[in-house]
DNA sequence: TAAATGACTTTACAGTGTTAAGTTAACAGC
DNA sequence: GCTGTTAACTTAACACTGTAAAGTCATTTA
């Protein structure tokens, strides 16, 4: 018995229900539990209903993605109000770790799975927002920290800064997620890796007081 | 027709058949097109008959990551040769990279994806075989460095300090594999990101005369 | 009051991994 | 040399999946 005509306000309400209930399914029980029928039981819809919202699954799960971006963002901001730059730089590291570990399936579907290309103009998120873009964000603090002439004189790209400090916080992340529950190897355990990471940022990016 | 009672070593022919297509397949057309199916036409038996060598999909999967780690590991042996500890050490990086790019999708199964627990008794590898297990190689490099008293003092957990160099590898070549095309960050090329992570690990690990 | 439309459901399809039930050729024992 | 038995394989079938097409109404519009 559908009660006809909904507002944009409405369509957008309906939205964020079925993106939550996606979430809460694979955030309790991972990703291969998201289906669609299982979506639209948590909340008393169809399964087909779902496709009157998003156009297939893909586009949902990156809707999902895209939210949680944004609260990471969101969260990264209150750390950008440290004065200290470097401090800032380490909070920042800090901060992003500390979501990988707390939402590994979030971060899996948002860092460790290759989707077609997060394109601007498909998605919601600004671009070199610092509000929103969390990359940015990043960047902008590798900036503040290289025009405050801490780095080693050799690092002159913050771009390039950038990505290898992501890149080193995320391995760490990474690895954990996928490989800490295998006995192969002798793993120390993540709190210690992720300031050993720290600690190699520290003395292989910034100058000597730091290292 | 089934010409009938095969050998040990027949068996295990058609079980390395199988693996190759199945690695052949996903190599070329990514790991959603491997399906029992179609690994079924390339050799030319029904889907069912490969539940005759391996339980499952799964199992299947994983005996082709085993394959193709102990591939690595004897490419990572050819690189142990090196004399110099420290050239060495960075060698075993530049090979590990090199094999994460050269083969995407391998390295996403084997590195990027949460398998149930690689037990030792699961596996044919040999745990800390010198031949066979590629973090036992990397392990044992960096040991060597450590002993020849390379790393900085403050470093003194060669398994720490291992398990750092490979998160910071992996995170270059993960991120690369999951978010290169992505058009959000501008990425520097991954000749750079790589050189620059190994920078870093040089700067922040090594003694002086190396930084 | 009749037609059109928006919101939703039911049905259906092609594809998946996997199990159960055949099928058939080669062997063992008499 | 015939007759089970068995190993190797195939076909049929099941319970899922994502998704398209068609159907069902209550509400709005004319």
């Amino acid at each position: 018995m559908p009660p006809k005509v909904k507002t944009e306000a409405e369509k957008q309400k309906v939205r964020t229900l079925i993106i939550d209930a996606a979430r809460e399914l694979f955030v309790s029980k991972g990703i291969e539990a998201v289906t669609m029928r299982e979506i639209a039981k948590g909340i008393g819809y169809s399964a087909t209903s779902i496709y009157l919202y998003f156009a297939d699954k893909e586009t949902l799960l990156r809707a999902i993605c895209e939210t949680d971006l944004l609260r990471l963002a969101t969260t990264l901001k209150e750390v950008l109000a440290i004065s200290d730059t470097v401090e800032r730089l380490l909070a920042v590291g800090d901060t992003y770790a500390q979501f990988a570990l707390a939402y590994p399936n979030h971060y899996r579907m948002m860092f460790m799975m290759p989707r077609p290309a997060h394109t601007p103009e498909s998605s919601s998120i600004q671009h070199n927002d610092y509000e929103q873009d969390a990359y940015y964000q990043l960047k902008t603090v590798v900036n503040d920290v290289y025009t405050a002439g801490k780095f080693k004189p050799e690092l002159q790209d913050p771009d390039l800064i950038a990505q290898t400090i992501w890149a080193g916080t995320h391995g760490v992340c990474a690895l954990h997620i996928t490989a800490t529950n295998d006995t192969w190897v002798d793993w120390r355990d993540i709190e210690s890796r992720l300031q050993a990471m720290r600690e190699m940022i520290i003395r292989g990016m910034l100058k000597e007081p730091y290292a």
